[in-house]
DNA sequence: CGTAAATGTTTTTTT
DNA sequence: AACATTTACG
């Protein structure tokens, strides 16, 4: 090695601790990290990847880095830019759904697809299986599309083909399952299309039915790292395995104590059994953390050490105790919201930038409360999750008439766009067009072709076809000329009628719409500006975005509070962190502790507590509205494991609802109900007269509105903090002018 | 064929 | 309570 390479390769390991030094540099063979949270194992990967190309170990092409989101890609790919100081065009940083479409696009032909086959979200899913229900005269009450979908998934993650399925049926449930699963992937596939799991089934398919590409990819990559690889499930596996039988430079990191998606799938013994499927695994762990506060650490500890069957591992930091974690017990929903929001201004006051405060909860239902409050409260936020923008209804069909333009067998995508606008094409025209490709073997767009030829087709329907097709071809014209997809897309929606018939409602609604179009058509172009040549096109386009994640559009310097669900949070940090909604029902989540899956949400919970670098909070309310009725909620069993000399609360249990002492758990809402009712013991309100208040009460105050009860203390005092101007102040409960709300 | 009212269903988490 | 889907009517 040249004196220069080696000082700059010298350059590349300083500031790494030895156990990260060790991952970085080593060579040939297998590697497990296992990475605790905030060890640095991002770090870990774009130093090693940047190793690997710096000592000329690897070119940028024999590279394939997984991460778990599209961010996520694009951020390691501009840290290893940054480390090399040039660019790695040709290196495959990418989720594995984009990294089997993107070899799906060139290997599918072989499979009977085409590459421009559609990617169908959960949502088509879905459709397609309801459809299939109908068609099989199946009770769809029994049988719930929704179930169907889950155990198809579950079949496709586990590589077993709707054969393999019905070889295995043990109930008349299951036998159900299989005649949908069936016909479900003749649909699919008349239509070449593929739903997200079918991405790395079909692409597990193609590397085992076909030596001379398996061949071609084994070798190709040399090295390969996996980011989360606690969270693969088993056609993953099996995809990194075939990949990396050539050369065995599989490099994974993951944290079995972070593995949150068993529901989708993800098999936790890909983790745990690594050194068993490679016995010469070098094994690394990253056990220092560089990002939370001891007292954050501990507290993390503490809740996790409650799960069996881990890997036992212990962080530590050098960052220090840090400040108590901030337990609050709110009066409900709407007290709570007020309670973070109060507490991120009186943060922002101190010169907190909003950016490094994030709130997380257990479902995406919780946001909207604590978006009501921001809002009025004026402080910038953003959601990530919930109603995505490409699930958004004219997001939707601009991208299926596009499809429909690129993929004419793509029957979803004619349904969907052929009447909106309304142009007097309805459901049965609809369904006689459709069936009349079914028997004749043409696609519907042949079909709408020729309208004439459709059976029992009424002359008006016929004539309204006919215009919308003579529309369709000239678009697709267009699109086979290669013209750029935002000019495409621009064409589109002014030729189809799609802008003006929203134009023409005159609603903020529709105002909203276009808008959200406008946004499309960016992103179309700014798709046509960097995308490489060789992967230019509408097709390419339909098929990266219908990868995208919520987690992609996560923004993180424009000084926003941020909103996720707790699974979002993984891989991210923030200075202040909230966790709501902390009550056993809501989290854990009543669903899982049916099931019998608490230890996956500890580890949720875990995952939650170990994004906080410095102060954390952790708040749940006693009453909260589920389905339009109240229920009273039980603390999380997750506080109760946080010990308490660890928070700001340590006599607790002293006042409020506190669990039961002695009793175990309390799994349903009826059995918490009546445990609240005990703890709050003779506290209960008294009808009327003398008002009693309690942390965390909302009041109203004649002079100065409304406000949370933060403290209450000997003498009839009760302390509260004031939307408006944010004071905080003592009141006499007897004299002031206040009341509850 | 399209609209409006009525009914039923929904809340886990997501690539 | 909110939303989607179904049903009834114009």
């Amino acid at each position: 090695m040249p004196p220069e390479t080696k000082d700059r390769v010298d350059a590349l390991l300083e500031g790494l601790n030895p156990p990260q030094r060790e991952a970085v540099t080593h060579g040939e063979g297998p590697l497990l990290i296992l990475a605790g949270a905030g060890s640095g194992k991002t770090r870990v990967l774009t130093h090693r990847i940047a190793w690997l190309l710096r000592t000329g170990r690897a070119r940028a092409d024999e590279i394939l880095a997984i991460t778990f989101t599209n961010k996520a890609a694009q951020e390691m790919r501009e840290r290893v830019e940054l480390l090399v100081g040039r660019a790695t065009r040709a290196m495959w940083v990418m989720t594995f759904h984009s990294a089997c479409a993107r070899m799906l696009r060139a290997d599918a032909h072989r499979l009977g697809y085409t590459r421009q086959f559609t990617i169908y979200d959960a949502a088509d899913s879905r459709r397609v299986i309801k459809k299939v229900v109908d068609d099989l005269d199946i009770d769809p009450k029994r049988f719930t599309p929704r179930a169907m979908q889950a155990q198809i998934s579950d079949a496709k993650n586990k590589l077993r083909s709707a054969d393999d399925y019905r070889g295995l049926v043990g109930s008349f449930f299951e036998q159900t399952v299989a005649d949908v699963y069936e016909q479900y992937e003749r649909e699919l596939h008349r239509a070449n299309a593929m739903d997200f799991d079918d991405l790395l089934f079909r692409a597990v398919n193609v590397l085992e039915l076909f030596q001379e590409v398996r061949d071609r990819y084994a070798s190709a990559f040399r090295w390969i790292l996996v980011d989360e690889y606690q969270d693969t499930n088993h056609a993953q596996y099996r995809w990194l395995q075939l990949l990396s039988s050539e050369h065995r430079n599989l490099a994974v990191v993951g944290d079995d104590d972070q593995a949150i998606y068993a529901f989708r799938g993800a098999d936790i013994r890909n983790i745990l059994d690594f050194e068993d499927d490679y016995p010469d695994a070098h094994v690394v762990r990253l056990e220092q953390n560089y990002r939370s506060t001891q007292i954050i650490l501990s507290a993390a500890n503490a809740v996790v050490s409650n799960n069996r069957g881990r890997k036992v591992k212990s962080l530590w930091t050098e960052v220090g105790e840090g400040d108590p974690i901030k337990v609050r017990e709110l009066a409900d929903e709407h007290a709570e919201a007020r309670f973070v929001v109060a507490e991120v201004e009186r943060l922002v006051d101190e010169g907190v930038s909003r950016a490094e405060i994030a709130v997380f909860y257990r479902t995406n239902a919780q946001s909207r409360v604590l978006e009501d409050m921001l809002v009025r409260a004026q402080i910038g936020y953003q959601v990530i999750g919930g109603t995505k923008f490409y699930e958004r209804a004219e997001i939707k069909d601009a991208i299926s008439y596009l499809t429909f333009l690129v993929n004419p067998a793509d029957g979803g995508a004619f349904t969907r766009v052929a009447n909106s606008p309304k142009r007097g094409i309805g459901q049965t025209s609809l369904s006689r067009i459709l069936a009349h490709a079914d028997t004749t073997g043409i696609t519907p767009w042949e079909a709408a072709e020729h309208p004439e030829q459709v059976p029992m087709l009424g002359k008006a329907a016929q004539k309204a076809i006919g215009r919308f097709m003579s529309v369709m071809e000239r678009l697709r014209e267009r699109a086979a000329g290669e013209a750029p997809v935002g000019d495409l897309l621009e064409e589109m929606l002014r030729e189809t009628g799609y802008t003006d018939a929203l134009q023409a409602e005159r609603t903020i609604e529709a105002q909203g719409r276009i808008e959200n179009l406008e946004e499309l058509v960016r992103v179309a172009r700014e798709y046509d500006a960097t995308a490489p040549d060789e992967t230019r096109g509408v097709g390419e386009f339909l098929q990266q975005i219908a990868l995208l994640s919520d987690a992609d559009e996560r923004r993180d310097d424009e000084g926003l509070v941020t909103l996720m669900t707790l699974h979002n949070a993984k891989g991210l940090e923030f200075p202040i962190v909230f966790m709501i909604g902390c009550e056993d029902g809501v989290f854990p989540h009543s669903r899982a502790l049916d099931e019998g899956d608490v230890e996956e949400e500890r580890r949720l919970a875990y995952v939650g507590i170990t994004r906080a670098m410095r102060d954390l909070y952790i708040t749940y309310a006693r009453r909260r509205n589920a389905f339009g009725a109240n229920s009273f909620g039980v603390r999380s069993r997750f506080v109760d494991e946080i010990p308490r000399e660890l928070t700001d609360q340590p006599d607790r249990n002293a006042v409020g609802i506190g669990r039961p002492a002695g009793s175990g758990r309390v799994a349903s809402w009826a059995t918490a109900a009546a445990a609240s009712a005990e703890a709050l013991g003779g506290r209960r309100e008294p009808d009327g007269a003398g008002q009693v208040f309690r942390m965390g009460d909302d009041v109203i105050h004649a002079a100065f509105g409304d406000g949370v009860v933060t403290g209450v203390e000997p003498g009839g005092i009760v302390v509260v903090r004031f939307a408006g101007d944010r004071s905080e102040r003592k009141l006499m409960a007897d004299y002031a002018p206040i009341r509850k709300r």
